[in-house]
Formats: structure tokens, C-alpha cells, sequence
DNA sequence: AACTATTTATAAGA
DNA sequence: TTCTTATAAATAGTT
């Protein structure tokens, strides 16, 4: 439906996908809400998006129920359908579990979050802490303060960076070929006097 | 679509009901299966007739393209067959609709827990960089230190280092812009925790 | 169930 | 994202 035909394979191209994704969902509720109506039916579409993302859940539910036990219409049986009753317990059923699973879900989704603001709040208190120092110690060996919040935004950020991270990993050059031997002299300790965290976190092993 | 424009109401008529019915039972069905195959999006449609049998019930999930074919309902078959394969079809629906919502849970429980493991890490960082720090300071004081020169550099190290050269000075490690496939869940961004905290504060800031 | 005149959905482009 | 429009697709009424 559209300047082009379709065909029925997954769209690779990201936008395009999404593009037709909201607007093939808005359609198929369209036409889910228009069957419940017009025919009396009940309707439930549930759609995921590509990532896994609870994107719509709609529950078309037509209004009157009539459960009455009925025939089928236009053939040779008589059949008893689902017990119309067995069919709501169901849905009951169902949508108790899933409130209730929901609820669990809510808990634990509050608890991870309470943590997370936490150790926030704990880490920001360790920078804090940490640029003080080393203004301290920079202003005992009388060079200049504040190296950290020299870094701003993102672009000339990554330049700066960029030439950190050559300090980091490039200047005390580590060969590479000395991975078992535990006696290494070591390289002379950074001019720079900000220690290479990830060194830190090699101290205290063993 | 069709001869006349459709007033959204309850078609009175019985025939043209069920006819009307079964046309866009089918056209949505069609739909489904098309959203889910082009968008690669998880979909689940359930259909009541008016009374409360369940008259169709598909579940496509795009992850196995495999549709099963169209099932004919209520003319031909035995009716005493299809109360229980509808009543099996509805528990592996329920089943199938749980495990969606199980699966969207988790991640959203994984990526809690990756950032409280990433924050935790941070933080641990942290404490090692100012006891270091302290040490350093004492050092500078005359007292005789060999925090460092313990320190032994493993082969994977290397790697790491080089990872964070990447990192930082090549800016996004992942490109946003690409067309071809959004669904590859991607590293987080700073997974690594070597990149220097104070760092990492300043990059991840939004 | 088939057939079409129409309406509706929507792909592509702006 | 939203609108526009050309076209493909769905389908209401009919046979």
C-alpha cells in the first residue's frame, strides 16, 4: 500500500524500519479497534517493538459480552463452543498473574534504582573528594589547579582526552612481552603526579 | 475499502457480521504477520468472535519466521477437536505472552544491574585511587613506599590499555549513524572500568 | 467463494 | 515528526 510494493522481509535500513514500524502499529489498532466494533469481537494486540520494548499493548474489548451457549451457524454441527466462562476465568486469570507479576517487578525495579541513586551518590562524593586532593598536592608542588574542570564539552573534550589518554597508555611504555615475570623494575613513576587509575586497580591484587 | 463507507458501529445484520468477521479476521492477521516480519517486531493477536469463542488466535513471533499456515476453523473439523486445541492454543498464547513479558523484565533488570556493577566499580576504584593517593602523599614525606613497584603488569592489560586509547580518543566507539541494523544490542558505552573515573564522569555527562 | 468498485492504508518524498 | 500524494492493498456489496 504505497508507491512501491513490499516485500515481506525484515527492512534493513534502521529508519525505515521504524518509520513503517509506528506506522503499521497505529494501522493494525486501527483495524483491531475496527473488527471489535463492527463484529462484536474481542480484540487483544500486543506489539513488542524490534528491541524487545513493550511498545503497544491495547486491549480491544467489545462491550457487551453476551455469553449465551449458542450453535454454530451455517454448518452441519452442533458445537459447543469453549465455555465462554472457562474462557474469562482465563483472561482473569491471567491478567492477576501478570498485575502480579507486575507488582514484583515494580519492587524490584524500585530497590535496583534506590541502589543505583546510591552508589551515585557515594561516587560523586569520591570525586569530590578526590579533585580536592589533588588541587592540594598540585598546590604544594605549585602547579597550576583545576585540571579537571578543564574538561567541558564533548568535542574538544575527546581532544583533550585524547592526548590523556596517550599519557595513560602510551607514556610509560609497558612491554609487552614481560606478562610472567613478576620482578620487573618498574618504569619511573609519572612525571604527571594523576596516577593511571587503572593501575590502582592492579595494586592490590595477589 | 470497499463499496460503501463504513459507519463504525456494530453491524447489526448477523450474515454480513460474521462475514465481515471473517474478511478482517484474516486482512489483520495478514497485517500482523506483516508488521512483525518487516519490522522485525514481536506481535500477539488475539481474536474472540462475539460470543466468546476463540475464534483465532496467532501469535507471531519474529524471531522464527516460520508462519504456520492458516487454520480453518469451525467448517470442516470435528467440533469436539476444537474446544481443546483451541483451549492448548490459549494456554501456549498465555505461555508465549509471559515469556514476552519475563524477557522485556530481564533486560530492563540486566541494565539496572549493569549500571549498579559499573557504579560499584567506579566507586571502588575510587577508594583504591585515594589510598594510593595517600600513600603517595606519605611518600613525598619521606616515607618509604613500595605500593607500585608490586605492581605487575598482565598480558591482558596491554590489550585493555589499548582499548582505552580507542576509546577515548577515537570518540564513539560505536557509530549511531549506521543504517544497517539497530537491533545488535551494543557494548554500553564506557563498559570498560579502566578508563579513569574523574574521566568517565565528564564523558558520560549528557 | 469470486468479483470489482471503492475506500483505506501506507511507502516514499517533502 | 508530520503532511502529502501516488499507489498498493483491503474490503463492502454483489454474484
Amino acid at each position: 500500500m504505497g508507491r512501491g510494493r513490499v516485500e515481506l522481509k525484515r527492512i534493513e535500513n534502521k529508519i525505515s524500519r521504524q518509520v513503517t514500524f509506528s506506522k503499521r502499529r497505529s494501522g493494525l489498532s486501527k483495524k483491531a479497534r475496527e473488527i471489535s466494533v463492527l463484529c462484536d469481537a474481542d480484540v487483544a494486540l500486543i506489539v513488542f517493538s524490534p528491541k524487545g520494548k513493550l511498545f503497544d499493548m491495547e486491549t480491544i474489548l467489545a462491550r457487551y459480552e453476551q455469553h449465551t451457549p449458542h450453535k454454530q451457524v451455517g454448518t452441519n454441527y452442533e458445537c459447543k463452543d469453549l465455555d465462554p466462562l472457562s474462557l474469562r476465568e482465563l483472561q482473569n486469570l491471567e491478567q492477576q498473574l501478570d498485575s502480579g507479576l507486575k507488582r514484583i517487578r515494580t519492587k524490584k525495579e524500585r530497590s535496583l534504582k534506590d541502589q543505583n541513586n546510591l552508589l551515585a551518590k557515594q561516587l560523586k562524593e569520591k570525586e569530590k573528594q578526590q579533585v580536592v586532593e589533588i588541587n592540594r598536592q598540585q598546590e604544594q608542588q605549585g602547579l597550576p589547579q583545576n585540571v579537571i574542570t578543564t574538561f567541558r564539552l564533548p568535542q574538544p573534550l575527546s581532544e583533550e582526552l585524547h592526548g590523556i589518554s596517550l599519557t595513560i597508555g602510551c607514556g610509560p611504555q609497558h612491554p609487552t612481552t614481560d606478562q610472567e615475570d613478576g620482578n620487573q623494575p618498574r618504569p619511573p613513576r609519572h612525571s604527571n603526579n594523576l596516577i593511571p587509575p587503572w593501575l590502582l586497580s592492579h595494586v592490590n591484587r595477589q
